[in-house]
DNA sequence: TATTGTTATACTCTATAACTATA
DNA sequence: TATAGTTATAGAGTATAACAATA
């Protein structure tokens, strides 16, 4: 949302709020070229949301990505018609329920999903200049958060 | 944009490129809510992002902010107006320039902004897991990504 | 004459309701 | 009868162009 980095100042003694806000610092550099990154590749936040959160392996039913996008799904009938007249996604029939139609990244829209996610997930180069020590540190601790943590 | 964690897989030795991907991991877990939030504040995206993004100790004309939010002049006096209409913001006659309006925060767009800054940039719980000593070695090198990091 | 902001207008995006096909 | 998806339609949001006021 905002590009202002976020954080509640009257926490800086908490050692925990004052790491967050570190870190939404970090990515609020990174947010604020979002807007770009679509303008330059001719996509709208509806199309670059899309092409970023279908899942590229498995089709998924126009209903689920409905519930995924959190839209009507006439909504989403419309958005996958623009994904497919520019040849990025397509329709296909369910296996077994004749109903359903799932929706495929096609080839060129796997790759426009390559570049975008390079560009949209760029390191900051804030990140680069830290010492190889430091950054090992950093990956010992937030592995720490990640779900699957032991 | 997705839900889903970012970083390239190709590189998972390179430590920058894994702690970037889990910077990122944790962003995308509050990143998921913000249609939630969004909604429960009966704000629309559009409107979330002007009342987070509207300087709110300094007044700014109508044109900065078609520059900020990267759309049309005629957008923004749409928008300030769905904001004014609401009580959250109001058009101010610059000092100098008659022609200039400028646009500040009610005191109840203020009230809000902090209680939708409070639910956006909420720290995600993963992180409070953690213990006093990691978390301090954390902001000790994050403190180093900081633009005014001596 | 150039710039700031608004208005008139059209186009894009999204939702609601009615409809078709299948289960 | 219920469900998946589309179509018809209306409404919200955004842009382009013409305009009024001021510099």
């Amino acid at each position: 949302m905002s590009a202002e980095p976020a954080g509640n100042p009257d926490r800086a003694d908490d050692p925990a709020e004052r790491a967050w806000h570190l870190i939404t610092r970090l990515f609020a550099e990174r947010k604020s070229h979002f807007p770009d990154i679509a303008a330059r590749f001719g996509l709208n936040p509806g199309a670059m949301h899309a092409l970023l959160s279908i899942d590229p392996d498995e089709p998924q039913s126009m209903s689920s990505l409905a519930g995924a996008w959190r839209c009507d799904a006439s909504n989403v009938t419309w958005l996958v018609d623009r994904l497919e007249e520019r040849g990025l996604a397509e329709r296909r029939p369910h296996p077994r329920d004749r109903r359903v139609r799932t929706v495929a990244l096609t080839r060129k829209g796997h790759r426009l999903r390559v570049q975008l996610e390079a560009e949209i997930f760029a390191m900051p180069n804030a990140l680069r200049q830290l010492s190889e020590r430091d950054l090992e540190t950093l990956c010992r601790i937030l592995a720490k958060t990640a779900p699957d943590h032991a």
